[in-house]
DNA sequence: TAGATTGTTAATCGATTAACAATC
DNA sequence: TAGATTGTTAATCGATTAACAATC
């Protein structure tokens, strides 16, 4: 959790500072998501208050995160759903789509590639890599699993941003040199082990038994964390 | 990200405060993992440098956190191996099993039953549970698949501690419901929604679309902020 | 003793929260 | 105007980091 990071000039500059805290936008995902439910039932702004239930945060948050986008609420008022939408999407670079590439078809990877959300939310699946020969040419999803010695053809072919690695622990830096070496700009990361790659390439781990184990802690102890998410 | 915490009463008492902070008790399986790794290869010590290269940290913070356990360290030798995973392991509650449930057997719940993983951790998946009709009574890894009505008996006779949530986020809410009414202590959630649950049960959440829109972020932006994990 | 490395202190940084003036 | 609600300020809290005395 360390490193800066810094806006892109990605269309409006109605930004007040170009820089937005790593908590926040770990939650504008969140917040999106609620709008977009709020969208679908017709309703036209939002309080903070509402927005805060409904991401399960507070208040003050919610109005502290949104004034890092600008000012895109009305006193008195709330916000405006649908614009808020689209200011949360452009600071978050949705407005094109990430394709990404899995590596690894075991059971998760299996069950990634056969995940219909990532098509739905911006982010479709474009290629499988696989190096075992008996995964090698077989079809999930629709989509022929490539040999490792495909990838950069393919990141480059079809544009991929992202790579996920759904790999055994002990192939994940292997792995995460060759997705960096293929020239993808990001990694989810589900394998259990830390990976080393250049510090322009941003990486979120995902990890089952890390999560297993922070609640075990917490069910042991007195009082809960509330509702803690990947970041 | 609320909520205080402190330890239960378990075992030794060489502790020096009983609260150990959120973000270290995130890292603590991280350790837990370097560590183990050099157990098999025999290494008798390790300090702080070398346990912060593999964890992906720095040795100012695995020095910090590893004296919210107690002093385990010697100087000018670094930390004993063994012992150190022992006390981590003793402060996360991995003294014990705690078996899990899964419930919803999409592609998830599928890759999740199917994972040998959770077994070999100390979180053995000791019931599924599905509503779909055409779901119940289909086996998975050698699991029967039941409805949520035998939910609460399931828990009880398998003394389940956690509640792994694989359902569509429309679900999630009502089966969170279930799941504490139930008695289980803590809850996974893989669904895309924030659930509500009483302040004394923990709650993860593991959000695919999450982690993809903050990659997508950053991958736009100059600075990467390295290896964020799933808390 | 000399070298290595911990455990702790103190400074710094970032995130959270409450409060409230601004303003619709 | 009165009521509602934002956007911002300032206080507080928790986490990170560097530095170093303690000590093996």
């Amino acid at each position: 959790m360390s490193g800066g990071q810094q806006n892109s000039p990605n269309g409006t500059g109605s930004r007040p500072n170009g820089r937005i805290p790593e908590a926040t936008v770990a939650r504008l995902p969140v917040y999106r998501r609620a709008l977009i439910e709020l969208a679908e039932a017709r309703r036209p702004t939002v309080s903070s208050e509402q927005l805060a239930d409904m991401a399960g945060v507070n208040a003050a948050k919610v109005r502290k995160d949104l004034s890092h986008l600008g000012s895109y609420g009305t006193r008195g008022v709330g916000y405006d759903v649908q614009l808020l939408v689209y200011q949360i999407e452009l600071v978050l670079g949705l407005h094109r789509d990430s394709p990404v590439v899995i590596v690894g078809l075991g059971n998760l990877g299996q069950a990634l590639a056969n995940y219909g959300g990532f098509q739905a939310r911006g982010f479709p699946v474009a290629a499988l890599i696989d190096a075992a020969p008996d995964k090698v040419g077989r079809s999930f999803a629709g989509l022929v699993v490539h040999h490792p010695r495909d990838l950069a053809g393919l990141v480059a072919e079809h544009q991929i941003a992202v790579g996920i690695i759904a790999t055994p622990s002990s192939a994940a830096q292997l792995v995460a040199d060759q997705l960096v070496a293929a020239g993808v700009r990001s990694i989810l990361n589900f394998a259990s082990a830390v990976i080393a790659v250049p510090a322009s390439i941003p990486v979120r781990q995902v990890d089952l038994a890390t999560e297993l184990q922070i609640l075990s802690f917490y069910q042991q102890a007195p009082l809960a964390p509330s509702q803690s998410a990947a970041s």
